[in-house]
DNA sequence: GATGAATGAGATTTCATTCAT
DNA sequence: CATGAATGAAATCTCATTCAT
């Protein structure tokens, strides 16, 4: 009858942050009850506090550990590659594939930013501005090795982050298109808008 | 001093509106209470009840304004210009003034969607494709008569609209870019990005 | 387009207490509202206040009508019986017969009184009151003139009370039996339970 | 000074329920208030929601339990009798006895079953229809072996019930006579009204 | 007489959080 | 670690009533 400590625990802990998750995205931070959570789980509400400090600090967990691994996971995308125009492919084929595949998570970055108090705000932006940046400095040294055409980095490279992250409000898994087809007409789109010699169209390859 | 019936009643309504769209600007739906929404009109809170029906209504009647204000809108915008790539210059135009001067709204119904409860859903999701089927026939038309070169209209457009509406999240009225010169950037990155000959620089002219 | 006066406030009170005798029996004193009586009568909520004083005072003036009317009518109904045994046949006929038929405000006496303030409920209670003594005084002079067996007439003339009126919690106009056979039924149990000699079974009349 | 487990929550939900019953009876189901509720129990209003899904609930659970109770206790009460007028005799005891023993909740069953929504409603009307059958059985069988007269059993079974139930209505523990000279009231005009030959007045004898 | 808008109190219910056991 | 019960604040919405027009 012994129970090992720590093992359930983090299993617990774990099941936390996916109901937590999945619920967020269902029904918005705000929307979602820690009576809802504590139930998905299979938990009584007030056993949740064992693990977790507050509502709020399960948001900035979940948000943290989001864009670190978003952070990791671009390192590795990008590792290896030095032209800028080629980082910029690379980059476009990432992020469309990570917001492909983790639709939750991505979801709720960009809806639920709002919720945080203010402290937690500002670190959580801190962490997003470093992946923007990832961007901006792609297209400045594509501007400055003249691969890529003169413009306001700072807005392209908004507008670019916020066209490749509109999929996450649209795409399904089992549409119409594959995850390959949506990255090569993103590419395009996005190459012959900034690139200063005429882009070959990409050949389809497999993302990431 | 003497009040003409109804008057009353019409200003407090609109004063409703423009408390509670500033109100869901600023916390969201679920994070705006209508204690609030009393107060900043200087009413009790039962008092809205004369006005609103419910909070749910409250919602459904701000996008429905909204939507059927943006598609007025974006009638006049195009009215009279005929080709697919004066018409694509007139939207792209458009829709960043538009998303600009209301961001209010703009913010609202992006990202207050989730809350409408399904009938209502249903209605706003209806007049938003309207909107949006209006840049996809434009992008169609385009590619038809060769000014555009051949994608998949359907990535394409929402590619676009992304982009475009991304706008609502950064943009500060007296920021380093004029609306002007934001309007460029983005018209040049789009039309180098779809176009099917070599795009002449886009000259400043006022916008709208 | 002149309006005469008075008419149309005479049937407008008309209405109002109609309608409010039919809500109060469908949900109840507390469960009826001023906003539904409105609407049923076809006014504002505010304008019923031309009419009414209060809620309370519409439920008071109900009852006291029904009650004085309720008097009334049985005053009619024993006007020139003399016999105390003939007298009881002619309360429980009447009784029934106005139990029967009118359902609503029956129901209404009989589970709304609570609902009245002290000053009003004194007031109705001693109508009633008036009402029951009619009854018990049939008792107690038939219990005089031997006609009927002695018993507790207090006691008696509730258990009757009692027994009749529950008729109004499960009567339906086209339910099984008649009115008449029912008054036939009621009257042969309350006689042969109270009556000093061997009671004929009642001959079917028509009622009142 | 140690708690057991469990039983602050019992004790809890035993007052709350005996708190319900009593303001129930004293300004009926709408017109009590779960603040009123919490405040006699000595909690803060949404502390009940612990105990109690909603006040619906509560009436319904309340109806539900006392409907129980009254059917077992009826059970006993005519256990290991045969004969019909026996049974009659029993059943008029029992009935009266229980309605001047509890008569809140005897009250609350009477006056607000029509508060019950309609699945609830249905329940409780269920079980208060097994009770209605067991008089209407005892009356039929007391037709068929001729100790009682032929009469309609349907109607003569609501009118006793009726009878003997306008008790809770006008009975105070206090009063001018005792439970035992009621019952003998009652039994006699009862047995009187129904029985085939002469019935002796009944003997005084204690109550159940 | 009727209207539309306002009031202020109060309704039921839900919430995140705490804590003794 | 989990539980069940409690808290206190706050949520949306309804109510009877008033009153200037």
């Amino acid at each position: 009858m012994v129970r090992k400590t720590g093992s359930s625990g983090l299993k617990t802990e774990k099941a936390i942050r996916a109901a937590g998750l999945k619920l967020i995205h269902a029904h918005g931070f705000e929307g979602m009850s820690l009576r809802q959570l504590a139930a998905e789980v299979g938990l009584q509400q007030g056993s949740l506090y064992n693990h977790i400090r507050t509502k709020q600090d399960l948001l900035t967990d979940l948000l943290r550990a989001h864009m670190l691994d978003l952070l990791q996971s671009l390192d590795q995308a990008l590792a290896g590659i030095a032209a800028p125009l080629a980082r910029l492919r690379a980059f476009i084929a990432f992020h469309l594939h990570y917001h492909m595949t983790r639709r939750a998570e991505v979801f709720v970055i960009n809806f639920e930013l709002r919720s945080l108090e203010p402290k937690n705000y500002a670190e959580i932006i801190d962490l997003r501005q470093r992946y923007e940046k990832c961007l901006a400095d792609i297209l400045g040294a594509g501007m400055r090795d003249k691969s890529l055409r003169k413009a306001d980095v700072q807005v392209a490279s908004y507008a670019l982050l916020a066209m490749l992250t509109g999929i996450c409000t649209w795409y399904k898994p089992d549409g119409r298109l594959s995850e390959t087809e949506i990255i090569t007409v993103h590419t395009d789109l996005i190459l012959r808008g900034l690139a200063n010699t005429p882009v070959k169209p990409t050949r389809s390859s497999s993302p990431i």
